[in-house]
RNA sequence: GCCGGGGUGGCCGAGCAGCGAGGCGGCGGCCUGCAGAGCCGCUCUACAGGGGUGCAAAUCCCCUCCCCGGCUCCA
């Protein structure tokens, strides 16, 4: 039974979708009009976590995350992507291309795995332009000049997952239209200003989608009308999910649009989020290059989702360690798998390992509560590495099987792929280690150490065990 | 101003009424030709502050302080 928090009634539930054993999510993805960095990458790494665990507790996933390449104003009512296109003197379908393509590659880099479906809002502005029209024709929505604004005084319950009423919303950066039936009614349509590159035709004029729109219409067409989770950060609470929720319900009158809303907290750097003009500002790329995609993956999933965390080099070097330490295990018991002289299953054992399985499963069904499933990730390490070189080869195996599945199911220790580069450069490795084993035997410590270190200069770390060596690729 | 979320031992971080989560780091020891990995022990009146309720509070209530976020830009 797995339990999830969801923001709408602030309290944990026992997670039932609409239709057993299957699961329909959708995430709101990145607006690309700038390269992807840290507060996308705890975003997408929690959905990720929380995804696969959802699959590896025997549910079928439909999982959808949208692409916003069109609609998403600035303060100053510019179309976000016209400021990309205006900086780097492109159309903004490039601009969009370029960044959608470098997002998708830092998403893969990260082990993110791929939704099923990555809907784009400009390959949607059809269905986009059907739905406001029909909120019109319902009365939720009026025409102002070639604008259309939903009309949020015609529902009662607006308002309900960020808990504010209209009447609060009285703080605003840019003063709203005046004619405007209430401050708080918001944009289904936007007209466009003359020469705007960026604009399709419609009954009331030329222009683009507002924000919100096109979340609505996406999800309903790959997912149906009410979808078990969605998600996003929770900077999007209000007003985009709200918004959200509004555009949903009035369109086809089915509550709820959405069965369970889950946020992710922030990612800050110093304290504070991230911003370009703190000077905080850390793309994925960037991470990536001091950092495996494991480490930093194991850094996010080291905070429960839903808590803020606090980016630092000394966050990160701890979870180093902890990735090192997840990683010598596994290694060492795919060792002792290949190379244990003992034969046939110890039961003790093996009930000993499901009972940690049992508790690790019970900790990511308490609202996927990572931080205390890889405590017993920790358990299971702690209690098998002093016995670890007298096992059997096949409890060995058996450990092993089930120690991945775990890490598995977080997106931990995916399977490292040889690469054939180094498949080659073994058959040299070995020639090396067969050399230096003869050197250790005559005693000639001194040239075999040196010829460790040359190869661990190079990134080959070589291990000297009881019963031949362990050796390691890459850091 | 209104609405949220936080404040836990040197650091990270669970717990949200009742056995001292866990990890990192540090110290000491074991193992090892050395290194690495690993093991053992120590590092334990930690819960922002002050009141209150309870047999029992980090956990519930009240007040105060600090940090962060949202209020039509954001994962």
């Amino acid at each position: 039974m797995i339990k999830i928090y969801n923001t709408m009634t602030r309290n944990l539930e026992v997670f039932e979708p609409f239709n057993p054993g299957l699961v329909t999510i959708y995430v709101c993805g990145p607006t690309v009009y700038d390269v992807a960095h840290l507060g996308h990458a705890r975003t997408y790494i929690a959905f990720d976590a929380i995804i696969r665990f959802l699959e590896f507790s025997g549910f079928s996933v439909k999982y959808a995350r949208n692409v916003t390449d069109v609609g998403h104003l600035r303060e100053t009512g510019e179309d976000r992507m016209i400021v990309g296109a205006e900086r780097l003197r492109k159309h903004p379908m490039e601009v969009a291309d370029k960044y959608m393509m470098e997002f998708f590659r830092d998403m893969d880099e990260l082990g993110v795995r791929r939704p099923d479906i990555q809907p784009r809002a400009s390959m949607h502005i059809p269905e986009i332009i059907e739905a406001v029209e029909k909120l019109v024709d319902m009365g939720y929505g009026y025409v102002l000049d070639g604008s259309v604004y939903f009309d949020v005084g015609k529902l009662p319950d607006y308002g309900k997952l960020s808990k504010i009423r209209p009447e609060q919303l009285v703080m605003h950066r840019i003063d709203p239209d005046p004619r405007k039936k209430n401050p708080a009614d918001f944009a289904l349509w936007k007209e466009s200003p003359p020469n705007y590159p960026f604009s399709w035709k419609t009954p009331w004029g030329r222009g683009f989608p507002g924000w919100h729109i096109e979340c609505s219409v996406m999800s309903m067409k790959y997912l149906g009308e009410q979808i078990d989770i969605h998600g996003g950060g929770q900077e999007l609470i209000f007003p985009h999910h709200e918004n959200e929720i509004a555009q949903s319900e009035a369109l086809t009158g089915k509550k709820p649009f959405v069965k369970y809303w889950l946020h992710t907290g922030e990612l800050t750097v110093g304290g504070k989020g991230m911003h370009k003009s703190y000077g905080n500002f850390i793309t994925i790329r960037e991470i990536l290059q001091s950092y495996s995609a494991d480490q930093v993956r194991l850094f996010i999933l080291s905070s429960h989702y839903r808590t803020p965390i606090d980016y630092s080099e000394k966050a990160m070097e701890q979870a180093v360690e902890n990735l090192s330490k997840l990683v010598n295990f596994a290694e060492s018991l795919r060792h002792a798998a290949e190379e244990a002289q003992k034969q046939g299953p110890d039961d003790m054992l093996r009930t000993k390992a499901y009972q940690i399985r049992e508790k690790f499963l019970e900790s990511m069904s308490e609202d996927f509560n990572t931080p205390k499933a890889l405590a017993d990730l920790y358990e299971f390490v702690k209690t098998f590495n002093p016995v670890i070189n007298g096992l059997s080869r096949d409890d060995a195996a058996y450990l092993h099987s089930i120690f991945k599945e775990m890490c598995n199911s977080l997106g931990l220790l995916r399977k490292t792929e040889k690469k054939p580069s180094t498949v080659d450069a073994y058959e040299y490795i070995r020639i090396i280690l067969e050399v230096r084993r003869e050197l250790r035997r005559r005693g000639i410590y001194d040239l075999a150490d040196q010829l460790r270190n040359m190869l661990a200069e190079r990134g080959i770390v070589v291990e000297d065990l009881k019963e031949g060596e362990r050796v390691r690729i890459g850091r």
